[in-house]
DNA sequence: CGCTGCGCTAAGCGCTCGCTCACCGTCGGC
DNA sequence: GCCGACGGTGAGCGAGCGCTTAGCGCAGCG
């Protein structure tokens, strides 16, 4: 998690916290097949083929095709909180901040379209207990956000009426990225990122 | 469940257009389960169930289950841009028409959050010709906020530096609320369409 | 060399899916 | 009062699902 990554666009090799190697693959193969065709569309016999392996191979390493979501789930959240609380604890005043935390969580939510996708969408594919741990993760990420904007005002940089709504539209914002982020299109993550970050500094009415 | 959601926005009484009474039955209970748990994850018997009819009913009103999602689709399209050319065809300046034009598209989004989460999200079931069709209406919808931009800017009242970019940013904003509005939440939709109005003016830089 | 443990496969179980089909009650027209 | 059309049902088909199980090949080790 505190690897390498200032990376201005490509992010360093995910999922390499992922062990044995098979249940790796099988996780990656999963999470382009739920990136592609959502959850329910996808069989356990769609991922063990991606992966190169039969379909009971899958379950030597998961005991469910949920568990495979979780996994997935809980690592591209945590990847995602990290992202944020690195931009929210760096120097300087809220407004570089707050672009850094835009700029960098939208290239995540571009560059890694994939990934993004499953972590954001198929939250209501998950189980309750499933489901409620990961909403405690959103809520530290909606916190984080909100922490920035409320530094900019108290400060009186920026000027803002509703700051949870705000918080919100922003979050909001950034992470519709990964519906239509398209790879082919004709723009980078990074030049999204930049665009992104100049509009939510305006939303919030920096000086 | 299918009550409570009387026309928040103002808007007519939605599904009047299909006919005969079971076919719209059909239809509207495909909206709320399709918004529920998704397209894949229903099943026919549930649609059926929920209209109060046997599964074989479904298929004397509708070829496919697939045909269920494109109608709505379709309808929910209709809706949505009728919703902006409205706005983008009334009197005053830019920065007016951009104000109504998304205020009323997010309390469309918020207020019939069930159907606007089907148009929005469930377009990669349908298959490639009902997917081409959806995909140009979406393109008349991004014509219309990007005229309204672009005659803002035009006529010295707006300050975008990447008006496709800014164009594909507020209707991202605004197609995102159907993702995370909550009708028991603290916001009514014309509250969140106010707010997003106020929201998408600083991202313009409306004088 | 034989034994053991383990990652993996081939086959298939029980179930539910989308969808079909033979049949039925109701009702307007003659 | 009978008849055909039509909207509906109950039962069930073939297919494909998530997942299980019996057994295989092979590396490590005496």
């Amino acid at each position: 998690m505190s690897t390498a990554e200032e990376t201005t666009g490509g992010e360093a090799e995910p999922w390499e916290e992922v062990t044995p190697d098979a249940a790796r693959r099988l996780l990656v193969a999963a999470v382009e097949a739920f990136a592609e065709r959502g959850y329910h569309a996808t069989t356990t016999r769609d991922i063990a083929g991606r992966a190169g392996m039969s379909p009971a191979a899958l379950y030597i390493h998961y005991k469910t095709k949920e568990e495979l979501l979780h996994r997935i789930s809980r690592i591209g959240h945590d990847k995602a909180l990290d992202i944020l609380r690195t931009a929210a604890r760096r120097e300087g005043g809220a407004g570089e901040r707050l672009a850094d935390a835009v700029s960098s969580f939208v290239r995540w939510h571009a560059g890694r379209r994939t990934t993004a996708r499953v972590v954001q969408y198929e939250l209501d594919a998950l189980g309750p207990e499933a489901r409620a741990e990961i909403l405690a993760l959103r809520r530290q990420v909606d916190a984080e956000v909100r922490g920035i904007i409320e530094d900019g005002v108290a400060a009186g940089e920026f000027d803002v009426l509703d700051v949870q709504g705000t918080t919100l539209a922003v979050l909001s914002l950034c992470i519709d990225v990964a519906r239509w982020f398209n790879i082919d299109g004709p723009r980078t993550p990074e030049q999204v990122g930049e665009l992104y970050a100049d509009l939510v500094l305006r939303m919030v009415g920096a000086k």
